[in-house]
RNA sequence: CGCGGGGUAGAGCAGUCUGGAAGCUCGUCGGGCUCAUAACCCGGAGGUCGUAGGUUCAAAUCCUGCCCCCGCAA
């Protein structure tokens, strides 16, 4: 089929290397700008937009009315398909290829819509979650659904690891969205808008651990924040980024006293319970497990 | 040239300001104690102090170039 694509991150780029794998011709790529990030500030083009170098003509447009309205139109697509493209597409470039614009979104829909739904299902306190095919309406994630793809959680899952989990699942089926749409078969139900959640991008606010909140939650805030914006909580008057951590064995304390130290870790009080912060990582440092952060940070002193 | 922090034993750190013996905790190896050990005691090995040059009687420490790492920025 003759399909453009428009994405931008390392979640999309799986997508369209699946689509590439499946012999599909993709005339053009869109992906948005790139802009100065990494140490350094420099210029870094975005993970699609290095894929598809030397295999699709790439368009960086700041925005799709226009002339990239004109030149899309003009690339006659049959389907476009969409995956973290960062954008909303205007409603004449919805209505313009004739298989429609199909999108991968990272949950089962109508739960999670929006920009962060991997982070906020964990976050949540889910156990299972998914992704989910749709053909693209006016609204942000509301179109009918076409296909779904459900995974368990695992119980000590990192946003980032279930991203790479993920990203291989909506690769997957985007294909098979695809080859459905092309022999005709794909089904179509419309959401239960009734039931919509939304999961809007996280932000550093997020970061501070409240030591009031049971083990439970903070667990997940911390697999939840992890590779990115990390939980964060001041312990040993230094404001320390955590990586990991699970249930600790005590079950009283003040919430955010320090129990313990030792080679397992630091084990802090919380709201019916005990954390015991496995990894940590020290300010302008490397991060590290908290067993060698105490070797060279004792504590009390 | 966007801003800032850092590189010292296998790991984590102190020492640098104010130049003058290479230190701490852990690990490791050997020995001791113990029914026993992530316990305790004794002893040892392990370092081009990121790298190249400069200043100096003397540089981990002061000066300059370069390499690498980390944070801010989503």
């Amino acid at each position: 089929m003759r399909i453009v694509f428009m994405g931008t991150p390392d979640f999309a780029a799986r997508a369209l290397e699946q689509l590439y794998a499946d012999g599909h011709e993709i005339p053009a790529v869109f992906t948005r700008p790139g802009k100065p990030s990494g140490r350094g500030m420099r210029l870094t083009a975005p993970p699609v937009k290095q894929l598809a170098e030397g295999k699709s003509l790439i368009y960086q447009p700041d925005t799709l009315r226009g002339e990239a309205e004109k030149i899309l139109r003009d690339l006659a697509p049959e389907l476009i398909a969409v995956v973290a493209y960062g954008k909303l597409l205007p409603r004449e470039i919805l209505e313009l290829p004739p298989f429609g614009c199909v999108n991968i979104h990272a949950s089962i829909l109508p739960k999670y819509r929006g920009a962060a739904p991997i982070q906020r299902a964990i976050l949540g306190g889910e156990t299972a979650t998914g992704v989910t095919s749709m053909y693209m309406s006016g609204e942000l994630d509301a179109g009918d659904i076409i296909l779904t793809r459900e995974v368990e959680i695992g119980e000590s899952e990192t946003s980032g690891e279930l991203f790479e989990r993920l990203s291989v699942l909506g690769a997957e089926l985007l294909s098979e969205t695809v080859a459905a749409i092309a022999r005709g078969t794909a089904p179509r139900t419309p959401q239960n808008h009734a039931a919509a959640s939304y999961a809007p991008p996280l932000t550093k606010d997020l970061s501070p651990i409240d030591w009031h909140s049971s083990a439970d939650e903070i667990l997940c805030q911390i697999r939840a924040l992890n590779p990115w914006p990390v939980a964060r909580t001041e312990l040993f008057g230094r404001e320390l980024k955590i990586f990991s951590a699970r249930r600790g064995a005590v079950a009283t304390g003040t919430a955010g006293e320090i129990i313990s130290t030792g080679k397992d870790g630091i084990e802090v009080a919380c709201s019916g319970g005990s954390v015991l912060i496995t990894e940590l990582q020290p300010p302008n440092s490397k991060r590290m497990s908290a067993a060698e952060y105490l070797r060279g940070h004792p504590p009390q002193g």
